[in-house]
DNA sequence: AGGAATCTTGCAATCGTTTGCAAATGAGTC
DNA sequence: GACTCATTTGCAAACGATTGCAAGATTCCT
């Protein structure tokens, strides 16, 4: 057996053609006979699977991509437009990319990551489809690219997004509804008592922006004063300073908190405590997202949950529906409102 | 302006004959005025440049990869061998992968992701090497690969690992120094009383192995109970119930807890309150990472902390390295003691 | 002006795989 | 045994960019 293996890989077969050489036909054949085609004789079929096994013949990608004009690989882009260090280790778009490896691999695709920083490039869109190198591509959060990816899409269709729906877009888009969520929480947080509601985030991404205006819809409608924006950074060192002086400012004055995402939250949850305001007492607060971290804090975080493994068995099912030329709607997902402790 | 752009485009130029076509040269001539070789005529590389610019012309990487015989593109294997399911959602990982795309990135290369299940194919690592569409491989984590990756490193160099270090291993590896963070570990909960310590997690992987190996040599050498291996999943959901069951068993008898991530250790403090335990006065907890989670928990975990930024800097800069034709060392990093509050 | 030296450029082969077409083989029919 | 028809194979041209070689164009010298 060992010496079999030996005198096997003794003959380095690295191309097609060597390995037609050792079967005793035209390279042509090795080819259909490894793609499985009919036309092969079944023996002949055989003969160079076995071969092929034996030396651990496998074929340039490069080369076949290149003739077929497909390449088996789904591009995925990360727009950091505004604050751009640290986001791609935000726990939510790393939770999503995981499982978007795990479903592309199921069918059958490779992934390859792009971390894009626009405001460097206004060309990075263009330059990831042009590269011949994908088939397709996901784009993760519009960040502040919208109109950008708007233009993309009018000339190409192999393009899914995972961000915010909005009325009469143009690219194919999955995600939460988002403005759903928000009222969601606006409206746990008045039930349980609180009147003067605040909204911590950035509202810059359209995702956020649209939690907001959730909130603020719930606010108008039961004719309570109007959701306060206080504005962070996504990155928790960043943010935790902010809300440090955002609450010293308002902490007293408001007895609700909206959470642009569970990470904001619970960053949240430990400046209250640290200006000995008490949760849900004191202050209420819904988080958005559910991550890990919202069952783990002390109490629990009250949240808004987005569904990450729905999404992107969405994002890759649309995608490949699109490569197939169908045309796609967009997905909007439904939030659901997970209750806990601190609201 | 907007007429000439749109005249511009309204000729498709998609390949580099396309472009020499217009510029009036042949195609070599355009190929060698994007690479910027010396050898084109000023005016022309510029006449070239500008046409290429207007049109948007983005060369075919995978024929350019196909010819030069490299791609451009580092591929980075994560793989699952214990505990399938989740393991690529830890956040361990998750972040570095962050990091290490912001390096590559830095560097010009692109990141191929693949998730690999060894148990499904002992072929994973041969095969993604073998595709021909990556110059080099990053493999997070040996999981209980350590013996195949030592193959395959005997015959391709452009390979670097994170993970564990072993003396007299062939394979170039970048990680912390686990043993001396279990040491750590282990120095900090006796300094502060433990007398008899638990070490939650699984042992079989080997930076797991090795942190709890650490923890045991302190043990062993003041005179201690040997630490009391409590084994569990990797992930939240299934962990929490395992360290419900382990603490109910022998969380009295416990005063020190040795856990082997900070999710796992943040996953402690919530059951050992709910067991009426409190931290750090009746046990004493160290968590290993210093994930941003460590901040978060109440009360803030006193961690062993893992430099991953200088992992994912370290790991890119070997394998350029190696890519060169260097031959190098495996790297190892100091792990340092974060004291918060657990311990 | 003639010739050598230097710059530019074009030609054509190459990377490794796929695939349309046609040739070759074999089976089946009368 | 001659013929048709289906299988199986080989041939050679793609896919798009790169690059060694040689030819053409310039420049510079004496």
């Amino acid at each position: 057996m060992a010496a079999a293996e030996d005198k096997g890989t003794r003959i380095l077969v690295r191309t097609i053609t060597d390995l037609a050489r050792l079967a005793g036909v035209s390279p042509g054949t090795v080819s259909r006979a490894l793609a499985g085609k009919s036309l092969v004789n079944t023996q002949t079929r055989e003969k160079i699977e076995a071969l092929a096994r034996e030396h651990g013949f496998r074929p340039n990608q490069m080369a076949s991509g290149l003739r077929r004009q497909k390449t088996g690989v789904i591009g995925v882009a990360i727009p950091l437009g505004h604050d751009t260090r640290q986001q791609i280790s935000d726990s939510f778009f790393m939770t999503l990319l995981g499982f978007l490896a795990d479903e592309l691999t199921t069918h059958g695709y490779d992934l390859m990551l792009r971390r894009v920083v626009p405001g460097d490039d206004a060309d990075w869109l263009d330059r990831f489809i042009g590269s011949g190198m994908i088939d397709g591509v996901i784009v993760i959060g519009q960040s502040d690219q919208f109109e950008r990816i708007e233009e993309v899409a009018d000339g190409y269709r192999s393009m899914v997004v995972w961000g915010n729906h909005q009325e009469g877009q143009r690219h194919c888009v999955v995600g939460t509804d988002n403005r759903l969520g928000g009222r969601l929480a606006a409206e746990r947080l008045i039930a349980g008592g609180a009147r003067r509601i605040a909204f911590v985030g950035d509202t810059g991404p359209m995702e956020f922006a649209a939690r907001f205006a959730g909130a603020q819809d719930v606010a108008v409608r039961m004719g309570l004063p109007a959701v306060l924006p206080l504005a962070t950074h996504l990155s928790p060192d960043r943010a935790s300073e902010e809300i440090a002086s955002h609450l010293a400012a308002y902490g007293r004055s408001i007895d609700g908190i909206f959470a642009a995402t569970d990470t904001l939250a619970a960053l949240c949850l430990t400046e209250l405590r640290a200006q000995g305001l008490s949760v849900p007492d004191d202050v209420k607060l819904v988080g958005f997202d559910d991550l890990p971290i919202a069952r783990q804090t002390i109490p629990p975080l009250t949240t808004v949950r987005q569904d990450i493994a729905a999404g992107a068995r969405g994002l890759v099912d649309l995608l490949l529906r699109r490569l197939g030329g169908e045309t796609t709607e967009s997905l909007v997902l439904p939030p659901e409102l997970v209750v806990r402790e601190t609201a």
